[in-house]
DNA sequence: ACTATTAACTTTGTAGTGCAAAGTACTTTT
DNA sequence: AAAAGTACTTTGCACTACAAAGTTAATAGT
């Protein structure tokens, strides 16, 4: 009985993915997984982060090569623009998972 | 459009409850969710955590009242037992219903 | 009897994370 | 040509997470 709550509990906490932990990474995520190319400051708006913040987190999800990145010129001004890769589109559907498991065993 | 989006991820997140961010933290509540008293050891084994993590862990949840503490000594050893708080099962249930928007916002 | 060892935690020290303020490298406005 | 704005990135500091070490008391070995 212990053992069986044990593996059940364990299991989707386990499966967690710790660069989603974060509430901004998981927006980040979200956003990334239901558009294709966004940039910084759509980004920005969408999810009320501040530039460094923004910033910072796009570093950490792209050094994990969960996002990649673009920088271009539109006119005179940088636009740097972000997409979901494929291994962070698994990464991040495998933490959902995660929690929807969770989820379903709190109720 | 992206003011659409905007409110539809922004929520959502916005409703994440910090303390549970933590993934031994979303363990120790979901554990406590199904159980009444549950004790220090068993909480440990539950979720494969070190004496010192869960103590601070356990400590954080304490100071926000989502749970209650209970010491007692069982023959000559003392025992330390937890449950949730009613303000506790609230929270987690909110920050649950978050994740699960959260989730069909991704689908 | 006195020194381990074990049990049940808690505290401490350190490495890592998260955040906004400040910085950079321009372009645009006045 | 100085000031203000844009699009980011870097920095500095406060906070967090973790395991090692510490605490307190019981029990076991010699």
């Amino acid at each position: 009985m212990q053992f069986n709550l044990n593996k059940s509990i364990l299991n989707p906490i386990a499966n967690l993915n710790k660069a989603f932990e974060n509430r901004s990474r998981l927006g980040i995520m979200s956003v990334l997984m239901v558009n294709d190319w966004i940039d910084f400051n759509a980004l920005k708006e969408l999810l009320d982060l501040t530039d460094g913040n923004l910033s910072s987190h796009i570093s950490s999800l792209e050094e994990l090569v969960y996002i990649e990145i673009k920088k271009e010129f539109v006119g005179k001004k940088p636009k740097t623009s972000y997409r979901a890769t494929l291994s962070g589109r698994e990464a991040f559907n495998n933490h959902l998972e995660a929690l929807e498991n969770l989820i379903n065993f709190n109720k």
